[in-house]
This record gives C-alpha cells, structure tokens and sequence, in this order.
DNA sequence: GCCGTTTTCGGCCCGACTGTTTTCAGTCG
C-alpha cells in the first residue's frame, strides 16, 4: 500500500477515534503522522525496509508498527476494529456546523441515532431538544445545517470564493471606521478549495464595522454576531467569518487567522522556545498566556513578527507546514513567482475546435494585455465532442495562424500566435503522427480518456512523457476540484519521466482543475521537472485564471526560473526546440 | 499517541461565540 493510502486511513482513524470520545492529543497523532507521512522526502519502502520509521518525529512506536503493518499487508487490524465499532453514518454527521464529537456520542448513546436522516427527524420530533445539554435552538439550528448542507456544497472554488469576498473587502475598505483589512484563511493562503472566508479588520469602532459587515447585500444570514466576530452566510451558501481587532493587533491577528492550523502551532512552538508567547493579540515577553500590553513586543507588520521569531518572511500561500519554517530559519525560501511575471501561455482553444473566440480575436485580446505569445493547442480528432482536428484541418488552421502573425508583424508588434494541439493520449500512442506534429510550434498532450487502471494510466502518461514531440503533459491528474476525483495514476513515475526526458508539465490554472496540484510541485521542481501554468482558455476571459494560477505555483514553492511561460519569446521557441532535437537531455 | 539536555509522566496552542446554563461545555478556527 502507498503512503497516500495509508495517510487516509491514518486521518480516518483521528476521526473515528475522535467520535469514540478519546483524548484529543490522541487524535491529533494520527493526523498529524498522516502529515508527516504525506510530507517524507525518501521513499517510504526504503523508510520501512530500514526500519526507520521510528526516528521520523511525529511517528513513535505503536504508529510505527501500524504503518508497517499497512504497508506490507495492506491491511490493518486495529483499523477494521475500530470501523466495525463505529456506525459510518456517525461521521457524516460531523459536517453538519455546530455538532462535534460530543454532541455526536450523546445523540447516538440517548437516542439511538447513527445517520443523518435520523438526525433530522429527531430534531423534528423535539426529542433532541429535550436531551441535556440541547435546547429547542440547537435542534433548530441543527436542522437547518443539514438543509444548508443539502443545498450547498460545502467546499467552493477560489474562483467563487474570490468572488463572494472582494465586494465585502471593497466595502470594508472604504469605511471610514476600518483602518486596515485583508482577506485571512485558506483564501489569503490561495487553497484550490476554500471552506469560508475569512476577513480581518482594525478599527478603534469594532461595532461599527460589525454592524456594517453583517448588513452587506449579499448577505442572507447572520449566525453569530459578537463584539469583534460575525460569521454570515452570502449569497451561494458561502459562509464568511469577519474579525476586527485594534491596529495594534492587527498583524498577529493576521498571522493567527491566516493559518494554516499547522503553521501556526509551529509558530507558537517557536515563541514559547524563546520564553515569549504568541497568540492572535501579540507576542508577549512571558512565559505563561497573557495580553498584557506591557509585555507586548511591538511589531507592525507580519515581516516583523517572523523577524523577531528568526523567521525571514514566509508568503502566505507557503504556510502549510510543508518545511517552510524550516526554510525560512536558513533564509532558503524560494523567491515565489509573480503574476507579472507570465509572458504568455502554451495550452489553449479556439473555435476550430471547443473554444468560443476566433484567432483573431484572440490574438487582439492577449496583445492588448501585454502578453508576447499565446499558443492555440486546440482538440485532436478523437476528441470528436469537441470538435477535435486532424491533420488536414491542423495544416489550414497552421496556414491561418501565419498570415495573421505576418499581420502582427506587419504593423510592428512582436505578439505572436503559437501553433500547437492539445493531442490526445490513446491507448496505443498519440492521436496525430509525427509528420503533422514536427510543423507545430508546441505540443501538448492530454489523457481524456483515462481507465480505471492504475498502471495502464501511468504507462500512457510515461511514454508520452518519453515522446520527443511532446512538449508538455497536460493536466496530469484529470480531477475536476468538487465534482470528479483524480484517475488513478502513479504520479511519481510521470514526474520521474518529464525529469528524464526535459519535459514539462502543466499547472493548469483553470480554477476547477489547479493540476498538477501544488503538493507535488516541490518533487517535481526538485527533480528538475519545468512546469507550464496554463489557463486552458475556451474563452479569452480565462486568461484571468493566470492570476490565480500564480497563487497555486508560489504554493508549490515555484520560481520565475522554474516557469517556462516567463521566458520571453525567442527564448521559448529555444527551449521547445531543444527537447526534438535532444529528448534525451534534461536541462 | 508522541515527546523529553529541567520531565519516561504529564504535558500537548488557545480564545470567541453559542446555547445551555447560572458558571460552563462544546464547537470552531
């Protein structure tokens, strides 16, 4: 069994074991070795086969006997004991907002209850309502979650999620009693899914802000509103929390709420390791919690903070226990990419195949944004529901593509269009012959028709990684975020191959996609594997998701020089000749 | 369940809000 596998069940038993009521530090044992586990640099067969998995820090005895035991039997005991003694309905329940462990053992152990629709229909019934601990509000509000959860996912895209909050920072923004504001959470640190969002404000008016926050237009319910909290729900099921603190406390507050969880136990850690204390209010000279203002180290900016920690600045998307502060303490810190600093793109359609913009408007478009190039890689034939092209329409498309790069030329510009495919990995190799493939620009090859076989999937992906008219494999996992899970696919070995033979792979930056996903950028980028971050676009708007494709590849730890669609163009059209003429040599 | 150069036992990050209470437990982030 892989380590991803046992990782999840590693999680699973934190929940399970959560729900039997045990010691929460218990809990946290397993995931936190799920993390560590998901996070080992080595492989973990040569981990176990030297027994070594004991000296890993966060993995002690009887941990490392159950990651064995998964790992050469692929079973473990202790695990389909526990899962047989848990009804599976119980820990569906904790998704519902406001019910926990607890509440969760006193509904099954009172009443009887091990799902959800008995959940609701207990509610109904008033019968929760009269348990000790319950009232008619709880039963109330625990009916309502399920409804909401029925209605509405309870994840969202960044997309949708940037959507919803920049009206609400806007709004915040410019009130006269806001000092500062900023998005916090996983959408600050740029996650590919957001739960809800969080917002963060200063004001010597907290109420104020309060008051103005939870009469937004978007919003459709207020489910908590305090003196320095609100938590709302908008428009879409999307729920968003809003702190305000003083300006003082702006900056840990900052830090605190912008997480992750993990990192900022770390953080702690770090501050109690210097006989200070760190919490969302300060960081205090004291060794015992406190808010005393007289013992607060006075820092301005979150810069600050890491500074007096010896901590060079982490940017928010790397804050998710994946080695930064490690990092940061030997100032090793990638020098994250910014979203100035693409040149174009290398994946593309257009309306000769599933696209909805013309060539020429799509070369007007990405000029006018400043952009050098943007390649069209439209559909090959077999992807016939999107129109795909054979050859002969790939050769009047390449014809049609040079006139208006003569044009471009013509009036002076250096924009180009890019010729190219998106080629789809069949069965037995690529959809389109050589002879066609060596008059494009670039190619970009994609598994859309996956099978249910781990191997069979990997060895497509591997041989077109070793075909030296491919230039980049496209998004390798094929999940859709929230709606379809990734085919089953040995990642590593399509990184391993991409490394050997100097080809890239694809970021693609479409927000329901976010593939190759971030966590595992940093084996690839280590294993000198170059990425492309493309949008994918079917319409010239999505060039938009280029920005968010930034957020994605700084989470991945990745640099401008790590990013081949930074290169200006005469050193792009360098380096895609270099693969045809040398596939052997990685650069 | 993990960890330890003060500890092999007793900690483990901690505060706000809600709803239940009449001083606090549970949940959440």
């Amino acid at each position: 069994m892989d380590k991803a596998k046992i990782a999840e069940i590693l999680i699973e038993i934190g929940v399970l074991l959560e729900l039997k009521g045990e010691n929460p530090f218990k809990t946290r044992a397993y995931s936190n070795a799920a993390r560590v586990l998901e996070n080992l640099a080595e492989p973990l067969e040569k981990v176990v086969l030297e027994k070594r998995l004991g000296e890993i820090k966060g993995i002690g005895e009887a941990l490392e006997q159950k990651i064995t035991e998964l790992f050469e039997t692929g079973k473990l005991k202790y695990f389909e004991d526990l899962k047989a003694s848990i009804p599976p309905g119980l820990v569906e329940m904790l998704e519902i907002p406001g019910v926990g462990p607890k509440k969760i053992k006193t509904l099954h152990d009172k009443l009887g209850i091990e799902n959800i629709a008995q959940l609701e229909s207990a509610c109904k019934s008033g019968k929760v309502a009269q348990l000790d601990g319950f009232g008619e509000k709880t039963a109330a509000n625990i009916c309502e979650g399920i409804q909401r959860r029925r209605t509405y996912a309870s994840k969202h895209l960044l997309s949708d999620a940037l959507r919803a909050a920049e009206p609400l920072l806007d709004g915040l923004r410019e009130h006269p009693a806001v000092i500062r504001c900023s998005a916090a959470g996983s959408l600050r640190r740029s996650k590919e899914t957001i739960g809800d969002i969080d917002l963060l404000a200063s004001s010597k008016r907290p109420a104020e802000v309060i008051a103005f926050f939870v009469a937004q237009p978007s919003v459709i319910k207020v489910t908590a509103k305090g003196e320095t909290k609100a938590s709302v729900i908008l428009e879409g099921g999307l729920q968003s929390d809003l702190r305000v603190v003083s300006d003082a406390e702006f900056p840990f507050a900052l830090a605190y709420f912008t997480g992750s969880k993990e990192h900022n136990i770390i953080m702690r850690q770090r501050a109690i390791a210097r006989g200070l204390r760190l919490n969302e209010y300060g960081l205090f000279k004291s060794t015992v919690e406190t808010r005393d203002p007289k013992l607060l180290v006075r820092c301005k900016t979150e810069e600050e903070i890491f500074s007096r920690l010896d901590l060079s600045f982490i940017e928010p998307e790397l804050r998710e226990d994946m080695g930064e502060i490690a990092a940061a303490e030997k100032n090793q810190l990638p020098k994250s990419i910014e979203w100035s600093d693409f040149r174009g793109s290398l994946h593309n359609h257009s309306t000769w195949s599933d696209g909805h913009n013309r060539l020429e408007e799509i070369a007007e478009f990405m000029d006018n944004l400043g952009l050098a190039y943007w390649a069209i890689t439209d559909h090959s034939k077999s992807s016939f529901q999107a129109n795909g092209l054979d050859a002969e329409r790939l050769r009047q498309q390449i014809t049609e593509i040079n006139k208006i790069n003569d044009q471009f030329a013509n009036r002076g510009s250096e924009f180009r269009l890019l010729k190219g495919i998106e080629v789809d990995i069949l069965k037995n190799g690529l959809d389109l012959g050589e002879d066609i493939l060596s008059e494009l620009d670039v190619v970009v090859a994609s598994l859309h028709q996956p099978s249910n076989n781990e191997i069979e999937n990997t060895k497509r992906l591997v041989a077109a990684a070793k075909d030296s008219f491919v230039h980049i494999i496209a998004h390798p996992s094929g999940r859709l975020l929230l709606e379809r899970e990734p085919y089953p696919l040995n990642i590593r070995a399509v990184i391993d191959a991409c490394a050997e033979t100097g080809t890239w792979m694809e970021l693609n930056c479409n927000p329901r996609r976010f593939d190759l996903d971030w966590r595992h950028w940093p084996y690839a980028r280590n294993r000198g594997v170059k990425c492309a971050v493309n949008p994918d676009a079917h319409r010239n708007e999505n060039s938009g998701f280029l920005r968010l494709g930034a957020g994605i590849a700084r989470k991945g730890w990745l640099e401008q020089k790590d990013v081949v669609n930074t290169l200006d163009l005469p050193a792009l059209l360098k380096e895609l000749r270099r693969k045809r003429n040398a596939p052997e040599t990685a650069f």
